[in-house]
DNA sequence: TATTATAATTGCGACTCGATACGATGAGGG
DNA sequence: CCCTCATCGTATCGAGTCGCAATTATAATA
């Protein structure tokens, strides 16, 4: 019963976790952004073509619809990103980044972090991505958000190419949409585990 | 080199926790408290004696002494802390939870996580206070943070009674005083591993 | 066509946060 | 004893977040 010896409680993981979370927080306030232009300028380096919409990226940070217009207006202002228009549904809008946004990330708190990560040691590494994607999972069900995962775990991704017959491109299924490799690896709103 | 198979790098971890962090943080918007004051009351509660200051606050969060400043003024506001004076000087002040403040925890969505936490597996749970461990303390180094430990990690920790002869409260070297096991469990401003 | 749903924006009020300046207390040295 | 200097906390300011509610525009549907 010694809580100070080998006993790993969740105490243990949920508080330097919440430390950590806190002090990465408080370096995102330089290189002309903070801490909210920082997660929409991450998400939408990451958003595949789907995805890249102020109505995802909401989803995705788990705010109102309200905030993130006021953020996306800053960072096109800052000239981090650009507007567009999406094709065939002018309700909705497209949110790229320009040379300057793609600049801005190699300045990244949590890039140096996954650098960092990419330090440990193979066996605590592998366990920590599948702690955290557990703990992920958990908050994701209570709270009913999405999973905003990549292709090849999605229930609609249909790999192409892979016994050699049919060279070409990979598909999305619900969209019906051609999916490059590069595609595959971007974030989408759309994602179903399964 | 196939990146979409067993090998886990350090995005695998950085990504899931960046959102598990942010979707943390929107949750905390309740009770009539904000992410701040949230982490503020979280930060009192578990701070002993020597440490629950704002200026200890400050450091613990990695803020700026005005900033603090609002964010205790506003808990004291809603009844969640009293300030105090600080025996022996007169420019520090002391932050005590009320019953308010103690019972607001209770609702705390990161004490939810620990639990959801302590749900894992023991394997898991391990590696995963490790690797977070790690993680922090190469932040808490980068951006010369104090460690805020608890005592029996801390160089000045004295432990008394351990073999029968001398029972009696534990000590702190560093600033003379005893400290009851409750003490050593609570965390230090003056912590310095080792 | 009228209705309803969805995408995004705007305005509001409370609040964060860094920056700066300030007042008060404490410590050390002539 | 006074002077300096560091430390602790506070007040104020401006930019910006954030949830909320209302609004506009477009789309899908009855």
């Amino acid at each position: 019963m010694g809580d100070d010896g080998k006993g790993a409680t969740g105490e243990m993981i949920a508080w330097p976790l919440e430390r950590l979370s806190r002090l990465m927080r408080a370096k995102e306030h330089d290189g002309g952004l903070n801490p909210a232009q920082w997660e929409a300028l991450r998400y939408l380096s990451r958003a595949n073509r789907f995805s890249n919409s102020p109505g995802a990226l909401t989803r995705y940070l788990g705010a109102t619809k309200g905030t993130i217009s006021q953020t996306v207006k800053a960072l096109e202002r800052k000239g981090f990103i650009i507007k567009g228009e999406r094709e065939g549904e002018r309700r909705s809008v497209t949110l790229v980044l320009t040379e300057k946004g793609v600049q801005a990330l190699t300045g990244d708190s949590w890039a140096a972090l996954a650098k960092a990560a990419d330090g440990l040691g193979g066996k605590t590494r592998r366990r920590l991505v599948k702690g955290v994607g557990e703990l992920l999972a958990g908050e994701l069900e209570k709270g009913r958000h999405l999973s905003f995962g990549q292709c090849p775990t999605c229930r609609y991704f249909r790999e192409k190419g892979r016994d050699g017959d049919r060279r070409g491109p990979h598909q999305c299924m619900l969209l019906d949409q051609p999916l490059s490799p590069a595609d595959t690896h971007r974030i989408c709103v759309e994602h179903v585990a399964g």
